[in-house]
DNA sequence: GTCTATAGAACGATAGAC
DNA sequence: GTCTATCGTTCTATAGAC
């Protein structure tokens, strides 16, 4: 019985995850998903009450991956150049992964309606960015930027290209995995322009 | 009486961009278009078929502001230094007055259904850019980059940040005006950032 | 050209049998 | 726990009066 409960219910998530990925919330169709998960619409609605309950409870489980847990890499005393390459090898190893999540995550929060979910973000990373910034600049190891733009700029350079992937494939004419060889390669592309940016 | 039409067609074209920039085309309403143009849905099915119809007609009025016009720039005979720079404060001051169009463009052609909506953005500008690296680059004006992934890093730094727009508001608790004000500063730091990377 | 009224289809959600 | 059948709503689109 709970053995059945779980697996119908993993089903359901694994459907809702990949449609919800897909289509974002407005696009996407409770029949779609229980198409995928091989199952009828009237089940999904047992195991969680609404289509707005199902898509929260996929919302807080992939903004992990847009915006990733950085702790361990604040806690090894590196330099703010050494800490900002490693997060971006971290996060374009990661979004090659999941390369939908940037577009699902930014097509939810510019939604009118669902502007609150902008306070489910992990946001602190940007802050303790900064500070590594600054205490780095105070003893003159890095050149001087605005740390907060700096910041915009390196996690645009990471994921915008995730979002504008239908127009990279088409314009490099680059199947799913030529494209993310373009984007394993673009890790170090990215990290050299810090290096010339920061003087290092 | 072609007075009246003209004005009507002008109401619906106004209406509809408004909305249509808003919520994309999966999530806008035929009925919010006609409140806002002050008539009723089936007049706007008189001006314009259908829905498709009238998406299609304001998705190419703005493509252009996503992938500007730049064939004046190029033939100034500028480096590809001064080009970018121009590029650069064109771009985001075009795209601060028209702050919807990157998460627009985006998510029209992440839509399964919309893909053939790619060719109609005007690419070319990618290969313009290109060819103006070379040219510097074997005279040894510039550093030796990826010019590929140069271009694609200046496009994300100016629209991403359009698209993040929300959680930028949010981080800085900035408003409208505010945010504005971010991105004008943007433009001279996006530029140093170039300045550094180029060596020049 | 502009309106009211409504057709026809799709969607989220629920009732009720098993 | 899972199904079929259906309700109530919403949306695009059209018919028909003026």
């Amino acid at each position: 019985m709970k053995q059945q409960n779980s697996q119908t219910e993993e089903k359901i998530l694994e459907a809702a995850e990949q449609i919800f990925l897909r289509d974002g919330y407005g696009d996407a169709r409770m029949q779609d998903i229980a198409d995928l998960a091989g199952i009828n619409k009237a089940l999904l609605h047992y195991y969680f009450r609404s289509k707005d309950n199902l898509f929260e409870y996929i919302f807080e489980k992939k903004i992990s991956v847009m915006f990733p847990k950085m702790e361990e890499m604040f806690n090894q005393n590196l330099s703010f150049y050494e800490t900002t390459c490693a997060f971006i090898e971290k996060y374009i190893t990661l979004l090659n992964d999941n390369p939908y999540i940037p577009m699902f995550v930014m097509s939810t929060i510019n939604r009118a309606d669902r502007q609150d979910f902008i306070k489910k973000l992990p946001i602190g990373l940007i802050q303790k960015f900064a500070e590594l910034y600054f205490k780095d600049f105070s003893v003159g190891k890095v050149r001087e930027v605005n740390p907060a733009q700096l910041i915009i700029s390196v996690m645009s350079m990471c994921a915008f290209p995730f979002i504008a992937r239908p127009v990279i494939k088409e314009i490099t004419k680059a199947d799913d995995e030529q494209f993310k060889a373009i984007m394993q390669f673009r890790i170090s592309e990215i990290q050299l322009y810090l290096k010339y940016i920061l003087n290092q």
